[in-house]
DNA sequence: TGAGTGCTGTGATTAAATTCACTGTGTAAG
DNA sequence: CTTACACAGTGAATTTAATCACAGCACTCA
């Protein structure tokens, strides 16, 4: 392999995360039959500048036709392969409340490369009922079943109580990925990472912009 | 008011998403009868530098004892005022499928400031109904609801079709704020603002971050 | 009372992300 | 074939975010 590839450059996550963009976006340009985009139009599509998409996607060494753009689906294929998404992934889901249940019958985790393979509860009452078609699962089970379904990822829907321990344990049995809507801060060594859906802290975040915009309009006046 | 007051300037949005997280620290630690915490213990519980947290504070001017640190109480206080979540703001919701119910059930928007004040939806059978104390609105009701309750943000999980209608129908409505869990973009006029939820994606970052250490530990073996 | 300590708040610096602006090229039209 | 055009890719410049590092202060303890 070449020693100075593309691919060996550092990607910033934040262009990680455009590119999730604009892959959802050529997914529905393709669904369209749309066969090539240029850089503003799909700019334009997704909400950012031309000039950043350009870079987003020379980041890992893209070509697109100079006349005709970028191809629609080669450059779709190319974002998952980046991504890794490009064949099917297991993830595991602990906590069968409320949440957990709506995560199991969402249909979008699929067509995104995402497979729910086994939830988890401590609940007995749940165990060994069927949810949206998966099995709940004991937690006492949770490193054996990880290992045998292959699971990489697990999403976090459970209580805060023992949460933690819960995550030590799925680390001993080498899960490196958490996804955690549970508002508790976690913690894990060096080369695990924690994705943290906050949604009281979006709607803070709404509820700061609104606000300061009410203080400037005041201002204004 | 003085032309050069702290509130005046600019606060990053970085920062107002980290006061966030700041404050449901200092929630627990004020529930945990903490009452003061200096930089370096705060940053280091959640995870950012000393520096950054007392830049981020600084930001609006916040008053930090020099011997004992800052006042739990208090700055969790301030931080409410600067988001604005100092009283209880109502919140719409539009779309009562299996995440809008997760949503209704979910006890952490009352503790932080939001309550979910009216739940709409399309289908006859579910309007009229009660979910999880909540009465479910027809979609037809929506903009006499959102001004006879005074609700200033719409929670979006519904489906992806017709919902830019309700979305120009909230605006034309006086809704400024959205927080949309439905994977689509969304187009709102100047001053409006959209924040978008997609667990699909922070997944994709999820299996990036760890199919980037593959790649590197493949390299350095 | 006065020296010592360790903190906050902040100017200065560094690092990162974004945008600008231009070069070279593929395509199409004349 | 030639010319004109519009766009991708990318160094350079700019803007934004994070970190460093220190002045000055409140408290403690001798």
């Amino acid at each position: 392999m070449a020693p100075t590839d593309k691919k060996d450059q550092k990607v910033s996550l934040h262009t990680v995360e455009r590119l999730s963009v604009y892959r959802r976006k050529l997914e529905e340009l393709s669904a369209d039959e749309v066969e090539y985009i240029h850089s503003h139009q799909l700019a334009a599509l997704v909400g950012v500048t031309p000039a950043q998409l350009r870079r987003d996607l020379a980041s890992f060494g893209s070509y697109g036709n100079i006349a005709r753009g970028y191809g629609v689906k080669q450059m779709s294929r190319t974002i998952s392969q980046i991504i890794g998404t490009d064949s099917m992934q297991n993830v595991g889901l602990v906590g069968v409340g409320d949440l957990g249940r709506a995560l199991l019958s969402y249909r979008g985790f699929e067509e995104r490369g995402f497979h729910i393979a086994a939830a988890f509860d401590v609940d007995p009452d749940k165990v060994g009922r069927v949810f949206a078609g998966r099995r709940c699962y004991s937690l006492d089970k949770l490193e054996t079943a990880l290992v045998d379904l292959q699971i990489r990822i697990l999403v976090l829907a459970a209580r805060p109580e023992g949460l933690q321990e819960i995550v030590d344990r799925g680390v001993a049995a080498g899960i490196r990925s958490f996804l955690n809507f549970v508002p508790k801060t976690l913690t894990v060594p060096e080369g695990c990472f924690v994705e943290h859906i906050d949604i009281s802290a979006k709607l803070e975040k709404l509820s700061f912009l609104s606000r300061q915009q009410n203080d400037r309009t005041e201002v204004a006046e």
